[in-house]
DNA sequence: CTGTTAGCGCATTCAA
DNA sequence: TTGAATGCGCTAACAG
């Protein structure tokens, strides 16, 4: 027979064991051992050590409203790049003691909805979230009760929060630069379907915007990577156009996986017979084919920025929303 | 001047606004309608969805010991393998409502420590982890308490509870075959300190085994990834010997991509001048040069598996502490 | 069927 | 410097 019981010691018995009073030791675990004698300070702290007291975040967190729990949303956590922001947001909490309770979305909105109610209920101190942008009237509602949030990659213009992005319009203006300047006449631009989505708006507008003034017509394929045939198809329609030097500027990580996979299976050579070149970075982007060119994002660094920045709210800044905008960086391989 | 006032609405104001007591309201949270007359059914539905009410979680689990919270704990969230998992660990949490504290401990004993500490303060209903093996004490406490724990990928025998691993020695003798019926005479087994972490202790012993039996003298590297050149050092002896046909086994995912970068560097072809294989299998692998030949490891059906494990023994199985063997995959590619 | 009461573990007045 | 009392939001007897 197991014993189910929860031993977990709690105030009332390192009180007893110490011969104090629970105000007392709660006095002690906040810090404020000035206000208590030398003698029971030394009871006190031999108490909880031997007993291996540790308080009740439940417990303190009721009282105080303070969970020491920040949520932390994203689309998908296999994405390479929320995995990266996430690092980043872990070094920051692990310093200030916090936790972190992590929700995947897939991009549904209403499985969205679902986690930030669940984490309201645990009431998570702040919220750092790629938000999918469907549910802006929860989100009001966490910064009415006075949780910050900080968006991370996507922007929500409307909802005047903090936000963390890089500079997705000039890095995507610069790397079509120098695709053009290498001679690639024929670029397409592979997205996800934008919706609204900012960062693959701002990288669209900037690829509409740069082939124009070059006075090429924008070439867009928005692909639903769930549908299984799309890709190959948009790809084959692009190759088969008899223009001379062709590269593909993929939207991003995800996308890049699925465009090379694709032209692996047709066998088609890189660079040889196309160019490519997108955004995110990983450890084997060098390994792939020729090394992928492609835009890194200081996704660390975000997250990173995200929680330092929920944490300065907590602070008292009530300063207004700001935007923090890191760079991200080409790294020039040769996949073009 | 904003309002930092937690405006969170309470069990007595939904009880206020519907008119009954707030004992009446919790019946109806915890769904024992059918102790309610249906009238005021009615009014507390009608209360709780106007006031957007949710149950605090903190207030709930300190009340009855249930935080609705279970503990991921990894040595690297970084490795596709430990995402892998938790998305496993994921899934299996939605659908029972539960929420995941995900821990990084990068390999240290301190680290995990610290963690472990801080997650037992958030009470968690269960731990999920990827252990170092030097906090058995603290692990004990959980058992204790009734906190049940499931041990993924690396096994600790001493401690008996639950675990959920691969079949690493089969599999792992099974690809070794497939390498020596290829021709491959000259096999070196690369792998990270095996410190008693157990799947690399099994490939490693697999890998003896597997070597001896075809009288072959096993040649084994270990090497601690932090030190820059070591990798570089070993696989160059490694390469001047003159046999005929050698391939490397790589112990893990991470050493794979350290190996590869490696020989990429060194302009070594795959597989004319070396075969390849190893451990993990990410969408990247088939893409790499030849294409990876790899065990894949099911570390998805892994977290699952664990998450569904933490669930039956929340609900009061008692059984002997089980280990789950998932079985792995030998993904044939090019390499070899 | 329903409300009253008493805590869960802690922090915070308020007196002493 | 200290302890007793109160309550955070909730659940679980216990009456009625």
């Amino acid at each position: 027979m197991k014993e189910k019981k929860q031993t977990k010691v709690t105030i009332n018995e390192v009180a007893a064991y110490a011969g104090v009073s629970k105000s007392t030791v709660s006095r002690y675990i906040n810090g404020r051992t000035n206000e208590i004698s030398a003698e029971k300070v030394r009871k006190i702290k031999k108490a909880i050590d031997e007993l291996h007291y540790r308080p009740s975040q439940l417990a303190q967190g009721l009282k105080v409203r303070k969970s020491k729990v920040i949520g932390f949303i994203v689309a998908d956590i296999t994405n390479p790049f929320s995995v990266a922001t996430l690092r980043g947001v872990e070094e920051i909490c692990d310093e200030y003691g916090y936790s972190i309770m992590v929700c995947n979305t897939d991009n549904r909105p209403e499985k969205e909805r679902e986690m930030l109610l669940k984490l309201n209920a645990h009431y998570i101190e702040g919220l750092i979230i790629n938000t999918t942008g469907q549910n802006n009237d929860i989100l009001q509602d966490f910064k009415k009760n006075g949780v910050p949030i900080v968006l991370v990659d996507r922007k929500l213009p409307e909802l005047k929060v903090d936000t963390v992005t890089t500079n997705n319009r000039d890095i995507t203006i610069r790397l079509l630069q120098q695709m053009y300047e290498k001679g690639y006449d024929h670029i397409a631009f592979f997205t996800e379907p934008v919706d609204g989505i900012s960062p693959r708006e701002e990288r669209k507008e900037a690829y509409e915007l740069t082939a124009m003034s070059k006075h090429k017509k924008p070439i867009i394929a928005e692909i639903d990577l769930k549908q299984k045939e799309q890709m190959r198809e948009e790809l084959v329609r692009f190759l088969q156009s008899n223009e001379q030097k062709k590269a593909i500027l993929a939207g991003n990580g995800l996308l890049m996986l699925k465009l090379i996979n694709e032209l692996v299976e047709l066998g088609i050579k890189i660079p040889g017979e196309i160019g490519i070149a997108g955004f995110d970075d990983t450890e084997w982007y060098k390994l792939i084919g020729p090394g992928i060119t492609t835009v890194a994002q200081p996704s660390h660094e975000m997250g990173k920025a995200a929680m330092q920045k929920i944490k300065t709210r907590l602070e008292g800044d009530e300063s207004a929303p700001q935007t923090i905008q890191l760079d991200g960086e080409i790294i020039v391989r040769k996949s073009l």
